[in-house]
DNA sequence: CGGTTAGATAACCGACTGGTTCTGCAGGGG
DNA sequence: CCCCTGCAGAACCAGTCGGTTATCTAACCG
């Protein structure tokens, strides 16, 4: 993919969308952002309060968030609020979700066993 | 910070296991080891050969895996098998589920909107 | 025993991250 | 009108990441 027929906004670290995400919940503070924003909407200033951390910092963070496609800007007077946008974690879950059958090691070493019992080749 | 109470094994990037997992997952080279590794365990050589990359580069990539619990080392003569351990994944569609009552914005509007209805203070 | 295969480790590199401070700018309030 | 608030952006710094090559150990094979 990645047709380069367009003139690919994102150069490096957003490669495949999935990365961003992940990439994007690596990390704690971004995390408790988003935690923060299932309760609604909030201003940077109120996001910074409680992480102990410059603002300038918490605006770096929102960026990342945005580029994920977690969060969607707002403008509102002089505030810039956040608004969380849950979608690209449909798909985190939908990834996770695959590796259900893994989950339990007893039930993969059952189903490893299953596939020599049918296919004993 | 890093209350240094403890030995405290890993340093830097293991912070807390859900971001060391994310971390792990934030790269399209280590999903696809992941789902080559669902179809049985892999050696080193077996995971590298479809990558186009230095084998030394799958070993980093294998340990950050390791690393992040996702998967296990065994030995067998001069081989060193991975093998997929899902569990971690468990907590990862957990956190994205918990996500699910925002997937759809729609919702997450109407959601607000009833709860300003039953509780306008 | 020596050689070959499989892989880990170390040293190194360029790029990116996560934080800082400082500057700039849009907008509301005295 | 001037300034003050709220935030974004640039410059900078240390640390980490993803990759390389080169070196090393471990185990099989003849």
């Amino acid at each position: 993919m990645t047709a380069a027929t367009g003139p690919d906004t994102q150069d490096a670290p957003g490669r495949d969308p999935l990365s961003a995400v992940f990439a994007a919940l690596a990390d704690p503070t971004r995390r408790a952002i988003l935690a923060r924003l299932t309760e609604g909407e909030a201003p940077v200033g109120a996001l910074a309060a409680p992480f102990a951390m410059s603002g300038a910092a918490i605006s770096k963070h929102l960026r990342v968030l945005e580029r994920a496609g977690l969060i969607t800007r707002g403008r509102e007077a002089q505030w810039r609020p956040a608004r969380l946008d849950a979608t690209p974690l449909r798909e985190v879950a939908a990834y996770a979700d695959g590796f259900r059958r893994f989950w339990d090691e007893s039930f993969a070493r059952l189903d490893d066993y299953l596939a020599r019992m049918e296919d004993p080749s």
